[in-house]
RNA sequence: CGGGGUGUGGCGCAGUUGGUAGCGCGCCUGGUUUGGGACCAGGAGGCCGGGAGUUCAAGUCUCCCCUCCCCGACCA
């Protein structure tokens, strides 16, 4: 029985002031975690329980599953990074340290390279897979800027696991068990979770999605569909198809449009001197052409134009993730200097193609439909063009998905409106494909005796960023409320008596009987505490359920307390034992 | 890494034109209290983030560095 007697526990009445976010606020407030280093984080009694409640699910689960749990050091030596690069790749973020010889080692951030050569060091053939590893470890990166407690700090705990198999299709079975898994661990934790597509970049038709809980604090942006289920990373989202616009068109006209250099400028100009009939002008109406510089691997440049309706904004991390290995920039002053060709503020499609005067790469938005007209630059300062048609008066190299996507977007599945919303990454799933294997030389003996290399996923659950995600929905203005598969213990006695009372009698008593059933149990028996301490403690702990052992014991009756539904009920102490460990028990 | 803020007992904060640090909570002792963060009395606890400088004298002024928080960049 954890007594608040002795329990190392510090609860703080205010709010720590470098703390923002609700859990990292009510985690060292309630004496679960203190700061211990930038980024890293001591666990306090409580909030060691918590953890391993969570390690112990993830652990569950993947037994279930059939994965195997190793583990690995932390430090590793420099050269097996060497070997794919990452001793360079992964640049600051990596904790490099030396040993007294001066031999180089690092502190891991993630461990492909010692999966994929332990699998090497001991497997041969392909009799030996499909298998599965992970371990629960420590991980260490050199975050640029740890932020809101456990969210993302420089040393935390994940579990990391790695599949091996000898053909695509069994990656697509492990991935999909590593999947269940998680979507089963989730649940159990009580995370809501979504998943989103996310780009696996150059990595090449890798699948890839992301566990993100739909929380505001969360660092990553995702839209999902206000009807259907489809939901997607921002970058990994793709364009609706809309149908082509078959309406027909004027002909094109070249008007005027001195100091019209921007889209704004020109639709008020047009509204106050080409008025339509029907409707005013909008900036949906002009075809906004973005110049890009495109920077490729081999330090090679080339210029890109994208077309995107002139009421969106071009998204230069979403073009860019479409075009990896290449970076992209806005094209500066000087690449603008070697193309006279394009005139800035008045650039139009009618120039621009592979096969157009300038030569220069021309690729539109999906939502620039086939048939539809545009008012757009004419290539000549202080004119612009109306009725120009994609498709009539102008064409394009392909499509590239270009525009930020923005709230009210349609879903690409259903056309309902997609909304935008912020998550934390709980977990992600990955079918790395053969990047590692190939590099480190894992292969097995097919059953024909040739060679094949294996295939890999890799698949993490941040499981000290799961407490802090827990904590972001499970609390209130008062406190934490944890989950009863996570809380630190089962049942909260508050005894309000003075030491040797009937009232501290009976509380110790029912405190013992309960542990005998099996369950945890926390009993504040600090003497000479005031009843009003010991209730906003208990809040502020937030076990979800709390046993008041005090004055209506006089009838005969314990108060049991729901942390989470906010109720007191009166309960006959002769009844109590039994109730309470029906509501644990049912969960 | 850019921008903005910040740093003073365990926690939250004050500290004037430079004169050697204070309040509330918490903690200790004694007493009175005991159903929603009690009261009285007496205590303990601080290299004022670090370093260098200006000055007779620096929490306070100057310079450099660091921390933490927020925004951005970055992030298997």
């Amino acid at each position: 029985m954890l007594r608040s007697s002795t329990l190392f526990v510090r609860t703080l009445r205010d709010d720590p002031a470098d703390a923002e976010v609700p859990s990292h606020r009510l985690l060292v407030r309630a004496g679960y975690i203190r700061r211990a280093a930038p980024g890293g984080y001591t666990w306090l009694p409580l909030g060691w329980r918590v953890l391993r409640k969570v390690e112990a699910i993830v652990r569950d689960e993947m037994d279930s599953m059939g994965a195997q749990e190793v583990h690995f050091p932390a430090m590793l030596p420099r050269d097996i990074y060497e070997l794919t690069g990452r001793w360079e790749e992964y640049g600051d973020n990596l904790f490099r340290l030396k040993d007294r010889r001066g031999a180089d080692f690092l502190l891991g951030p993630t461990h492909e390279e010692m999966f994929t050569l332990l699998v090497k060091d001991l497997y041969s053939s392909y009799k030996d897979l499909p298998v599965s590893l992970y371990q629960i470890q420590t991980k260490y990166r050199d975050e640029a800027r740890p932020r809101a407690g456990l969210l993302r700090g420089r040393e935390f705990l994940m579990k990391d696991s790695y599949s091996f198999d000898i053909d695509d299709a069994g990656l697509a079975a492990s991935y999909n068990a590593h999947r269940d898994t998680y979507e089963r661990i989730f649940t159990r934790l009580k995370l809501p979770y979504v998943i989103v597509k996310a780009m696996s970049g150059a990595m090449g038709g890798s699948a890839s999605e992301e566990f993100l809980a739909p929380i505001e604090v969360g660092e990553d942006t995702f839209v999902r569909c206000t009807k259907c289920d489809y939901s997607a990373n921002t970058e990994a989202v793709t364009t609706a198809v809309l149908a082509p616009d078959t309406s027909s068109h004027a002909a094109t006209a070249v008007i005027e449009t001195p100091n019209c250099p921007t889209i704004a400028s020109l639709v008020d100009f047009l509204n106050a001197n080409h008025a339509r009939a029907d409707r005013v002008w909008t900036a949906s109406d002009t075809l906004k052409n973005v110049v890009l510089q495109l920077r490729h691997p081999d330090g090679t440049t080339d210029v890109l134009v994208v077309g995107v309706p002139g009421d969106r904004d071009a998204d230069i991390k979403r073009i860019e993730a479409q075009v990896s290995p290449s970076e992209v920039e806005p094209l500066d002053d000087a690449g603008f200097a070697k193309h006279p060709g394009l005139i800035r503020g008045y650039i139009g499609p009618q120039v621009l193609g592979a096969t157009s005067a300038t030569g220069i790469r021309y690729l539109l938005d999906p939502s620039v439909v086939a048939g539809s007209e545009w008012v757009t630059g004419a290539n000549v300062a202080g004119s612009h063009v109306l009725h120009l048609v994609n498709g009539r008066d102008f064409t394009a190299d392909g499509t590239i998905e270009a525009v930020e996507v923005a709230a009210g977007d349609p879903c690409p599945s259903c056309r309902e409106p997609l909304e935008i919303a912020r998550g934390i990454e709980i977990g992600h799933v990955f079918q790395l494909g053969r990047k590692y294997a190939d590099t480190l030389g894992l292969s097995v003996l097919d059953q024909n005796g040739k060679q094949v290399v294996v295939t890999m996923g890799s698949y993490g659950i941040g499981v000290s960023r799961a407490v802090a995600s827990i904590a972001e929905v499970f609390h209130d203005d008062l406190g934490l409320k944890w989950p009863r598969a996570i809380s630190p213990v089962d049942v909260h006695i508050v005894v309000t008596g003075k030491n040797g009372d009937d009232i501290t009698v009976a509380g110790e008593k029912l405190g013992a009987e309960l542990e005998a059933k099996g369950l945890e149990v926390l009993i504040d028996d600090r003497n000479g505490v005031s009843p009003g301490v010991k209730f906003k403690d208990a809040e502020l702990i937030g076990i979800p359920t709390i046993v008041v052992v005090g004055k209506s014991l006089a009838d005969g009756n314990i108060e049991l307390r729901d942390r989470h539904a906010g109720t007191n009920e009166a309960v006959p102490l002769a009844n109590a034992v039994q109730r309470i460990v029906a509501l644990v028990r049912e969960g």
